[in-house]
Formats: C-alpha cells, sequence, structure tokens
DNA sequence: CTTTCTTTTGACTTTGTTTGACTTTGACTT
DNA sequence: AAGTCAAAGTCAAACAAAGTCAAAAGAAAG
C-alpha cells in the first residue's frame, strides 16, 4: 500500500535525521509517483500530534512541510549530538551544531546565539589552548543533558 | 528560497552592526541577483514593527533603508549585572542572579536553565577549582554581553 | 455480498514568492 | 528655481508551493 510505503519512508528520514526534517510535498510526491495530496494524507492520517508528531508547514514557492518526533524523541535527537560530540570540540563545530538544532526547532535561536557565546574561544580564553576544546565539549554536553528534560 | 537568503543575510547583517543598519536596496539586490522590490518584500515582510524592527527610509540619489531593531531597555539592567559579576563567581551566587534575570522577563526560565547548567561546577570540571570561578564569571559575563547588543 | 472504513485521485483554494512596470521622492546641477 | 537623475515605494500579475474536500476505488468486516 502506498501509504505504508510513504509512512516507512518518512519514519526512515526522521531516523537518519534524528527526528526533525523537513521535505517538499511536491518533490516527494514526484519521486514516488503520487499525487501531491496523498503525501498530505499520509502526514494527516500517520503522524499526527496523538502519536506524537508535530506539523509545521509554508505554503508558497519554497514552500517545505517540517515533521518533528516530540518528547521522548527530542531527547533522542539531543542524544545523537550527545555523542557526536566527544570529548574535544571546536567552536566553529559547536557552532553549526547549535544552528542545526535551531533549524530543527529543539532549541530557539536566541538560547542558540547564547550557548554559542557561552561556548566562544574568547569565552574561555582563561584556559589553555589545549584544555578549551575539552572544556568546550564538557559544557556543551551539560547543556544539551540539561534540555533532555 | 531567495526571501530567506535575504532575511538572513539582513540578521546576520544587524547582528554585526549591534541592531541598526543602513543598507542600499538597489546595491543589495543587485548583489544578490534578485530584483529591487524582492529586497522590499522582505523587509515588509519579515522586519515589521510586530516583530520589533523599525524600518526608515529615504529615496532618490543615495538613498537608503534604516533597519533598526528596537531594543528595549534591558541593556542597563544586564550591565549592572555584569559589574557585580567581578571576575570571580560561586556557582550558587550565579543561579541568583539567573532567577533574578528570569524573574525580571530578561531571560525566559529555560534560558535561565541553559545558562546554569552552562556555568555549573559539574560543566566545568575539568578546570582546578581556583580557576574555575574566574572562568564561570568570564563565561557569564560573555553571556550577558550577548543579551545586551 | 453488502456495509463500512481506508486509500487514492484530482479539481479547486489559499498562502507565500518573484518579477517588472510605473510612481514618488530627494539630492544635485544648471 | 527648474530640471535631471538616482534612488526607494507601490502594486498587480505570474508563479510556486501546500491545504481542502469530495468522489471514486479498494479492503476488511459482518
Amino acid at each position: 500500500m502506498l501509504t505504508d510505503q510513504i509512512a516507512k519512508l518518512i519514519e526512515q528520514m526522521l531516523e537518519e535525521s534524528g527526528g526533525a526534517l523537513d521535505l517538499q510535498r511536491n518533490e516527494m510526491a514526484q519521486s514516488l509517483g503520487c499525487v501531491p495530496s496523498q503525501i498530505s494524507y499520509v502526514i494527516t492520517s500517520r503522524f499526527t500530534p496523538e502519536r506524537g508528531y508535530l506539523i509545521e508547514s509554508r505554503r508558497g514557492g519554497g514552500g517545505r512541510i517540517r515533521i518533528i518526533r516530540k518528547q521522548m524523541h527530542k531527547s533522542e535527537y539531543l542524544m545523537h549530538f550527545f555523542h557526536a560530540i566527544g570529548n574535544k570540540i571546536e567552536e566553529r563545530e559547536a557552532l553549526a551544531y547549535l544552528s542545526n538544532l535551531a533549524d530543527n526547532d529543539i532549541i530557539t535561536p536566541r538560547e542558540a546565539m547564547i550557548i554559542g557565546n557561552a561556548l566562544s574561544t574568547a569565552a574561555l580564553s582563561p584556559v589553555t589552548p589545549d584544555g578549551r576544546s575539552t572544556l568546550r565539549a564538557q559544557i556543551f554536553k551539560h547543556v544539551l543533558l540539561s534540555l533532555m528534560q
């Protein structure tokens, strides 16, 4: 059944993206050889709030549909980053992670900015360059943990 | 999407300029390879008063568009804490400051939580107890600065 | 084999974006 | 002061998505 295929595909994409993804309805419909409203149907019938999903969308040129797996799974997404950090991280990389988190609505842009500043080389300047990336990783991980609850 | 690119660019410029910037519509349009009215569109659809922006402009030769991020009166308040911190601060004291900031709606409770975790002894554990309070003060001040703009 | 529920399809609507022609305004020349 | 030119403003048309809804088709249940 088409619906199941599409649902499976979306779930897989959610898995890969760690719980939040953007898709384009027309594009997806085309690549699956179905009518666009089929995608809408799958989303409204399977990815409902009751099942723990959150849908946002925007129409018009360059529109998109954003699917976010909520609650339990939000922490999965954070955990993904938690592991990716390792025990050292550079400022640039940390900033990239933060904008990813903000893009996926796990944190607000302002929160990303705050955390980015807390992790900045300037803020951590009292520490030797060597210890800095370790410290940055440590702080970052603590912040992510605090966001998981 | 073009609109998003332009909005992002303007936000970035605002960030760099500290909340107020002048731009030239034609010039910007040219450098982005779009039509000038596209810039107008972005400004009227995204940088509205409701979202906290103020627009002024002038036509004619050497014209410009000025975008100002309405800034609240909060920077004085932040500055107060900035000075209060000094160059060392203990965790307990930092948490008190944070709840004060949250109570006065300068930051959200969640932001207070995030910052509190970034400043926690646990997060700063790689540093010796002595250096820790200095580092904590440093990070805290950087975060406050980032909130002032 | 009929009724009911789910899926599939497509026509139509709504929202958001892009473009360009035309208008208004301001600064600078003459 | 009048004229010219280089901006920005306005507005509507064309375009590009996603949303809605109902009818047709298919599956499942009885």
